[in-house]
DNA sequence: CTTGACCTTGTCACCGACGTCAAGCTTTAC
DNA sequence: GTAAAGCTTGACGTCGGTGACAAGGTCAAG
């Protein structure tokens, strides 16, 4: 199939299909004409990139969740680079909210001082 | 005071003076060279803005303090635009954590099915 | 007179994942 | 035959807050 196709299937532009190529996460045989030609795998490759995005992965986090889809696992979650991602991942999220909780804490308080009175129990404070 | 003073005495860069005066939040005279020229109060909005932006605030944001401030409020969070700054971001903070929980519970699904037994308790779940 | 510290404006570079032209092919449908 | 739809590469814009130049003007000390 052709890269419209392609985009249409796996829900994405093909803006970003010539982007991914570029960054080296999909690949395209040429046509005669020059046109990208992709397969049935390429839609679940790129399936996979989009589900990883959407839960906030970076597109160099997908990498290796292709290159295990690519090397015949049914899962690209399966290969042991794939676990790694997904351990530091929950790990820079866990780092995330702390930080945010922390700064919460302190807005609150700059608040409170700047204000006294204004931070009249809104919301649940910790 | 000149650029150069007003920098060390904020603890901020002369590049960042400049820009805060080109999008408006800090203004100077020109001395007879062309030199910015700065008096105390500046130090004082200067720091203000550092303090936000300290804890996730932009500038677009630090606008009413400063705003604030040079009208004669003591405390730059006093007025209600400052407050209603503040309960927007907290507001916003709020949502980014439950975004995060959210994301972190999808990773976390994810990581599950695809590769079921890698997670083995090894942080606290909710 | 010269060095060096300080000041000026203006511009490019950064990061990520594209959107949005531009200008020109090919193919399809009528 | 022609218009529309689809394809190609290339390049600039986005967002925030600077860092890092370039190329120059100014001022005090020696």
């Amino acid at each position: 199939m052709r890269i419209g196709e392609l985009a249409r299937r796996a829900g994405v532009s093909t803006r970003a299909l010539r982007y991914y190529e570029q960054r080296g996460l999909i690949r395209s045989r040429r046509s005669a004409n020059g046109y990208r030609e992709y397969d049935e795998s390429d839609v679940r490759i790129v399936t996979e990139i989009r589900e990883l995005m959407s839960v906030g992965f970076t597109l160099e986090d997908a990498r290796p969740f292709v290159d295990c889809l690519r090397s015949g696992h049914p899962s690209g979650g399966s290969c042991p680079e794939s676990v790694a991602v997904y351990r530091r991942k929950l790990a820079e999220i866990d780092r995330q909210i702390r930080d945010l909780l922390a700064r919460r804490s302190e807005v609150a308080a700059q608040f409170a001082e700047a204000c006294p009175g204004c931070l009249l129990s809104r919301r649940g404070e910790s």
